[in-house]
DNA sequence: GGGAAAAGAACTAACGTTTATTCGTGCTAA
DNA sequence: TTAGCACGAATAAACGTTAGTTCTTTTCCC
């Protein structure tokens, strides 16, 4: 009768909670079964029931862990008295780091969102959709003050996104450049691709 | 006793792969079941397999179609006599034209291939690999030349890549551009982003 | 062209697995 | 000693798929 292995101030529930996220990752949310995940955790699946309602409870609480430390980033870049492109970078740099750091959790976020279910399905909908408006104002902004080329603000919302999730590739090449590198090479396409031209 | 209604030209298998496409999309491969599936076709379940062998032979004709079809536009612009800039650029539109015109297929392929089953799994892998290194030939051919400025080319491909399945969102908002302005805010993005400053 | 034979495509019923989850019991650390 | 936690066994539902049968369309010979 092994007990689960907590780390010091760690719940089991932790434990069994970042064991989710990558066996989600791995094989995503709906082919990972509680056995599989029981397994990863060195324990017999109903075991984990004394420490977690559902499967569906250890998704959404993936999921908004994430959103909450997005949201909250942007209040505080919204609130810095500092250009448009500048917000921009360090929106962009965040995003990077919480890849690169973070990623398992980021990536299931990102990839397996669709299978919670209402209320948290749309709430989180929700949530995903004021975010992105407000990484589009931040755009329109700066087209406002001529630091930005005149484009759509929304296309360019979708390739930020989507571009930094493209760092999920780079997690699994065998011959990487630096943590340091991608994120300077990344900011240079992406924020160059963002300047007017003077 | 109600028939698969077929397209002219078109055999029953045909409307199956394309039903099953955006069921794949809609809900994930795991997610969807063949009782949903068959419910989409308008028949029973069991019927089904008069037309088609497996689930999972769904999944690899959808992703092999759409490699196939990725790999011959690669032969073409590869023979081209035109800059590494302009090659970048034709591939570009290319890709955001497929991710328009095709997108329950393309978005497939790009999310769900982790499903299918050696040896198509491996096959795949390879085939995914040797696009990539082809792309990035591409840019290093640009870096030489001084049409594109010095960074990573695999970061290069990734943000590419990644960028364009972002058009998945272009598709579910509605408010939308029109796909010629999507097409042409991503290159003015992407392309401005990959040149030299001279 | 009409009618029998063959082929195609649908049905219902059931199969064996796998799934997430619950229950009651007993070990073990605090 | 008690509360927490792991266990084996069991559950119902859902899964992909097969079997056997029936209906419908096509093919082909007279």
């Amino acid at each position: 009768m092994a007990r689960i292995k907590t780390e010091k101030n760690g719940s089991r529930k932790d434990v069994i909670v970042s064991k989710a996220a990558t066996l989600f990752r791995e094989k995503g949310y709906k082919a990972a079964s509680m056995r599989d995940l029981a397994e990863a955790v060195g324990v017999e699946a109903a075991s984990l029931y004394n420490h977690i309602k559902s499967k569906s409870e250890l998704l959404h609480e993936l999921v908004f862990n994430v959103a909450n430390r997005f949201v909250l980033k942007m209040d505080e870049i919204e609130s810095e008295p500092i250009s448009s492109l500048q917000k921009m970078e360090k929106l962009l740099r965040f995003h990077i780091s919480e890849m690169i750091h973070n990623y398992e959790e980021v990536y299931v976020s990102d990839r397996e969102w669709k299978h919670l279910s209402d209320p948290y399905l749309s709430n989180y909908q929700n949530q995903r959709r004021v975010y992105r408006k407000r990484i589009a104002a931040i755009i329109e902004e700066g087209i406002r003050n001529k630091e930005i080329k005149a484009i759509d603000a929304p296309t360019v919302v979708l390739i930020f996104l989507h571009a930094v999730s493209g760092i999920e590739s780079w997690h699994r090449s065998t011959k990487k450049i630096s943590a340091e590198e991608l994120e300077q090479n990344m900011v240079a396409i992406l924020i160059d691709g963002l300047k007017a031209n003077h």
